[in-house]
DNA sequence: ATTATCACG
DNA sequence: ACGTACGTGATAATC
């Protein structure tokens, strides 16, 4: 019988760690998300593997043997951030508590000691190794008596690598990950490799030779001029990156395994957890090792297992009894195992959940007829998971349904969509995880139970945050909304779009020929590498920014080179067709449903952090407009069959207009309430000249400080954005505040508030948590100080709209008129409509967009309407 | 998976 | 002195 040894790599983890949990703080302000998680984490492994024996190892210092061969190792590391390196030494205190011994060594890394420590242990013979670790590196120590536990993602999804699954992912035996390393480099690390060698062509190189002293024994053997090349030129950089990237494993460490027992001592450990606030570490901690005495009243594992185990329900009998059940829950919950996609989504089967029992269903049994009729019942007050899809197959929209996600999305905005793992994991961090070997249906079941579960812990948090209104009255009401819109799509001209799609393909070979003459040889026009060189290498055009990767080849560089080099106008334009060709004219092709001959975008609903709306697949938010060539692009959505127009009904200003609400600033709410020319106005102000002598030069000035303000105001940004220098932009932005003391006061008063309270808020109560505001790193404090100027505007004018779309779907329904929400663009409502129903829909758009909420200042909006998209602009 | 670029509000 | 405009999504290239 083999002792089971675990060696965890500390370092990693607890930087996964940091990165997976939002940075949450003790009581006393101390920062724990890293320990906590790490916690999390060490729970989950010694209740899964029960290891006979533990060993963390940490790295000590920055400066390793491998520094010594090559200074720039890892030389491209930015420091860690301060709220990880205090976490160190907690997670020290931690394992002292929990009785975990850990190393650390000189000049050396953690994966020396766990290679060594490892190595040690297959030559005593009788020891299973799992190593646990976030680093890649670590799989080169795969064996037969040593695995590796990586964490693919975050903490929660780890991936066991043995020897057969890492044959299976590389293709090779795991020693070579050092060649391969060697050939392709590692940029995290800063490990060069061959230049011009990826995974691809190292992984080529591996199979077809061996290790690395193969490939250059056979370098005579390796295809390609080019590659060879490469190959014999840095064959020196290609070994010592394989030296770099081999785990040392004979480092001066000892072997001591009788020390390796984990002896935990409750009291300092409980002394840790209430100290640091740590309440699930010390319940983790407490089911583990119970404290002798303690009366344990907790259900066996088989029986535990037995209880998340879903039963399938498809006999008359058993779904009788469950939903017997379901209607005597508190909180019953289902998931949808859906397929297809909109408008043909369809339901193929149902977990449900009463709490404490869960259950799958499947579509076209006897049962379903009995339990899905339960969906609808209006005695029964249901919890789901994406609330859109089950609208999209016919939901009820009068069934009383919850939807946790996005419940949880208005909680935290930065989670995004988050699917039932990752809410367990943010809001029942104790709860077992969602089994990942289970077939669809039965993680919908369990999905269910956890859901059910979530709904009152997260629906809790909202009243906390008196955000029950922004939940019942807005965003909840929208999700049927934004289903219909998703369900009518637009209608889109295909013949046109792919006439347009081919003369454009002609346009960019002409183009293509043009700049390969101009170039004097063929190159790859769209990678910003090879452009880079062609421009700046080999014409010697005078280079000016720089990214990261090489020359900065983009739209602003190139205009200025405009008229150094002939070739630069060419690639202006062979960039602008092709944009247009890829993005527009090809992919909306493909995404036309060749049943309704529309496309039917998605509408995310729980992506920004601000409150805004998302659109994807295909982005319908971001067609072009600003330049002819792209507007053309416009002309292709029309009305569909049995409409006659598309109408555009768009907020004019309307961000500047909640500014001026926001800050009661007497010249803003002036300027509105008399329906003025804003951008005139400003600049008539911050410049001192009267309306009639404001030259469009002026306007525009006045203009750019008006969204700088929008966006958070930087004399940096607004040089940028204007050409000036930062003294004028910072004179300009000085005599504003002069001028508009409103809007100054409310700024300030915006971004202190986010400083006492961590977080800002919309005029309808949506929040957004800014912990960065906290920083001590300059950068990321102003960015957030920034977004906290930003998104009470932002998000304001997003509130705004949803309310109003929801307003203006009902009194079309109401009116009993056919037209239709098609698209809303933050600030604009697409209508699909009708000769006869043209001037009826107007007059319902105006009352539901412009009477929707009652501000300082009115909030008009525009109408345009034609035959195409185009035209109703 | 990340980076550069560019489309929108 | 630090070093940025706010919010998105798609594509192609490169790692």
């Amino acid at each position: 019988m083999s002792q089971r040894f675990m060696i965890l790599d500390g370092s990693s983890l607890l930087f996964r760690a940091f990165y997976a949990l939002p940075l949450l703080t003790s009581p006393t302000g101390e920062y724990t998300n890293a320990v906590v998680g790490f916690s999390n984490m060490l729970q989950k492994m010694i209740a899964e593997y029960k290891p006979d024996c533990m060993v963390v190892a940490f790295d000590k210092s920055r400066h390793t043997f491998r520094t010594e061969m090559f200074a720039d190792y890892k030389g491209n590391r930015d420091k860690a951030p301060e709220e990880f390196s205090a976490q160190v030494p907690l997670l020290r205190e931690f394992l002292e508590g929990w009785g975990i011994p850990f190393l650390e060594m000189d000049n050396y890394e953690a994966d020396d000691i766990i290679g060594t420590l490892s190595k040690r242990a297959e030559e005593a013979g009788g020891y299973e190794v799992l190593i646990v670790t976030g680093d890649r590196d670590a799989l080169q120590l795969v064996s037969k008596d040593v695995n590796v536990l990586y964490t693919r993602k975050g903490i929660s999804d780890i991936v066991r690598y043995d020897e057969a699954a890492f044959k299976e992912k590389y293709g090779f035996e795991p020693i070579r990950l050092i060649d391969l390393k060697g050939l392709m480099g590692d940029s995290s690390d800063n490990i060069p490799g061959v230049p011009g060698v990826g995974e691809k062509t190292a992984t080529k190189l591996l199979l077809q030779f061996g290790f690395l002293e193969d490939v250059y024994a056979h370098i005579d053997e390796v295809s390609g001029k080019k590659l060879k090349e490469k190959l014999t030129e840095n064959q020196a950089q290609a070994e010592l990156s394989k030296k770099l990237a081999t785990i040392e494993r004979n480092a001066p460490v000892e072997f001591t395994p009788e020390e390796y027992a984990i002896t935990p001592d409750h009291e300092r450990f409980f002394a840790f957890c209430d100290k640091y606030g740590m309440r699930s570490a010390r319940q983790g901690f407490e089911k583990l090792y119970p404290a002798q005495g303690t009366l344990l009243l907790e259900l066996g594992t088989e029986e535990t297992e037995q209880k998340h185990k879903a039963a399938r329900i498809a006999g008359r009998n058993e779904a009788e009894v469950f939903a017997d059940k379901l209607r005597k829950a508190s909180v019953p919950a289902f998931c949808g195992v859906y397929e297809g996609k909109v408008p043909h989504l369809k339901l193929r089967a149902l977990g449900l959940s009463t709490g404490d029992e869960n259950a799958v269903v499947e579509s076209g049994s006897e049962a379903w007829d009995i339990l899905y009729p339960l969906l609808e019942d209006a005695s029964l007050h249901w919890v789901t998971i994406d609330l859109k899809s089950f609208y999209h197959v016919g939901g009820s929209r009068e069934a009383h349904v919850e939807d946790v996600q996005l419940a949880a999305y208005l909680a935290d905005p930065s989670i995004g969509t988050a699917d039932v793992e990752q809410l367990r994991s943010i809001w029942l961090p104790s709860a077992p995880a969602i089994s990942a070997d289970e077939d669809e249906t039965e993680k919908a079941a369990e999905g269910a139970g956890i859901v059910s579960k979530l709904w009152p812990v997260i629906f809790e948090k909202l009243k906390g945050y008196d955000m029950e209104k922004l939940y019942n009255d807005m965003e909840k009401p929208l999700v049927a909304v934004l289903a219909e819109m998703e369900e009518n799509g637009i209608y889109v001209n295909r013949d046109r779009l792919s006439a347009q799609a081919e003369a454009v393909g002609k346009k960019l070979l002409d183009l293509e020929q043009e700049i390969y003459t101009l170039a004097k040889h063929p190159f790859n026009i769209n990678s910003p590498k090879q452009l880079g060189e062609v421009l700046f290498d080999e014409l010697g055009l005078p280079a000016q920014k720089k990214t990261k990767t090489g020359y900065s080849t983009n739209a602003e560089v190139l205009n200025s080179l405009r008229y150094v080099h002939p070739i630069v106008e060419k690639i202006l334009e062979y960039r602008l067709w092709m944009k247009l060709k890829s993005t527009y004219l090809d992919s909306i092709g493909e995404l036309i449903d060749s049943e309704t001959k529309r496309v039917h975008t998605t509408f995310n609903q729980m992506v920004t952090a601000t409150g805004r709306l998302s659109s994807s697949d295909p982005n319908l938010q971001n067609i072009p407009v600003r330049k002819e060539e792209g507007r053309i692009i416009r002309e292709f959505f029309e009305p569909g069959e049995g409409y006659d127009y598309l109408l555009s009904a768009d907020y004019s200003q309307i961000e500047l207009r909640i500014l001026a609400h926001l800050s009661q600033d007497k010249n803003f709410v002036n300027a509105f309430t008399h329906d003025e020319d804003i951008h005139a106005r400003t600049a008539s102000e911050v410049f001192g000249v009267p309306m009639e002598d404001v030259t469009s030069e002026l306007r525009r000035r006045a203009k750019a400080v008006n969204f700088g303000i929008v966006y958070g105001i930087s004399d940096y940004g607004l040089s940028q954005d204007l050409g000036i220098s930062r003294k004028d932009a910072a004179g300009y932005i000085k005599s504003y505040f002069e001028k508009c003391p409103g809007v100054k006061s409310f700024i300030d008063g915006t971004v202190s508030e986010a400083h006492e309270k961590g977080y800002v808020t919309t005029l309808f109560g949506r929040r957004r948590d800014l912990p960065q505001i906290h920083s001590k790193n300059f950068t990321q404090r102003s960015l957030a100080e920034r977004m906290a100027m930003n998104t009470p505007i932002q998000g304001t004018a997003a509130d705004i709209i949803k309310l109003a779309m929801a307003a203006a779907y009902r009194a079309i329904k109401d009116a009993g008129l056919k037209s239709r929400i098609l698209l809303q663009v933050h600030d604009e409502l697409v209508i699909e409509t009708t000769e006869e129903e043209l001037s009826k829909v107007q007059e319902i758009l105006r009352g539901a967009m412009e009477k929707i909420v009652s501000l300082s200042v009115p909030l008009p909006i525009d109408i345009h309407y034609g035959k195409n998209w185009a035209e109703a602009k």
